[in-house]
DNA sequence: GTCTATATTGTGATAGAC
DNA sequence: GTCTATCACAATATAGAC
């Protein structure tokens, strides 16, 4: 049985909340109830709701990256397996974090100015060795569009999940089968 | 020079500051001095900021789904080129809303009650249609990874697109170049 | 560190004159 | 139909006791 301090219950209640209902429509209160603590610890802890918002996009933003970053830029990896521990990393960490993509494109699109202090020296590093890598196994693609593709192909089954589920194109408890087994066909769509 | 109703003054702006904010960060004195009218006109016309809001998301669904649907249940129209219109029409629609597929994805994600009466009956038109093709054309791909495939491979850089642009990918001034020319690229990806 | 009470400002909505 | 003025309350934030 783990003890959590106040400020961890906090992060934890913020999250689940801001994820759920986005910056706006998320009532400080809300995250107290859910936290299990008085309203003015929440400003005691983290000064405004703003602050503790950037907290949590910052986390969860690193959650995607770093799935990513240290596979692309690690050039002893074959194209083929990092086509594939990508896509399986990032399915098993979406289908326990469902909301996470829509919340982090989203807001990241709403609110811009937020996120202009969070750069990306991650795709400095791995640009050229995926550059090297594509040209290596003859594939003609750049680097950008190895990207897009790889993330949409996973990404976006999540971020379009309502859309999916209401066409009927599949059952909601079918979800989880679906993008399971789009994980294989990925790796064969995007390697051609 | 053309004549607006007071009534599109008020929508054309909603339909602006809700895309650009989503629901709860919009507020309604925003939408009435985007329009030039008075706060009062706005409960006058649309009753609630909620019912207002609802006419908005209704017609920039109308627009997402109208782009598919007949090219997709049309049985005369070969797959290649129901790939393709769908890719060109999709791509300009969306050069031109570029903040459309990441606000109809996100309100229904976050608000998916608003939804519930909006309902698609044209998977179910096109569903055996495109399921015949796909086994003529001998790819082995389900509709539900069809549709999910080109809709990603097509919407996915817009709705990553602050992502792709601040990891320094492309820049922001080579996006329409991006996803222009991944038009053709998309349809030799669908396609094999 | 944690609480109660309250200050202060938003914000959606409406009453009622014109 | 359009405006001004205002209500009613929701929500962030803080002061100050314990």
């Amino acid at each position: 049985m783990e003890v959590l301090t106040t400020e961890q219950k906090i992060i934890n209640a913020a999250n689940k909340i801001f994820s759920l209902k986005g910056f706006a429509a998320t009532k400080t209160r809300e995250i107290a109830e859910e936290a299990g603590i008085n309203l003015a610890l929440l400003n005691y802890y983290f000064g405004s709701k703003e602050n503790l918002f950037k907290i949590v996009v910052k986390e969860k933003f690193k959650m995607l990256i770093e799935v990513m970053a240290p596979i692309l830029s690690d050039t002893t990896i074959p194209l083929r397996d990092k086509v594939e521990s990508i896509t399986n990393n990032y399915t098993q960490l979406l289908l326990e974090n469902e909301e996470l993509p829509i919340f982090v494109l989203n807001e990241w699109s709403v609110n811009k100015e937020m996120f202009a202090e969070i750069t990306l020296n991650a795709r400095k590093i791995a640009q050229p060795v995926i550059e090297n890598q594509l040209k290596e196994s003859g594939l003609e693609l750049s680097v950008a569009d190895f990207i897009t593709n790889i993330l949409g192909l996973i990404m976006f089954p999540f971020v379009a999940k309502q859309l999916i589920i209401s066409s009927g194109l599949i059952k909601e408890e079918e979800f989880i089968t679906f993008v399971t087994e789009r994980k294989d066909k990925i790796i064969a769509w995007i390697l051609k």
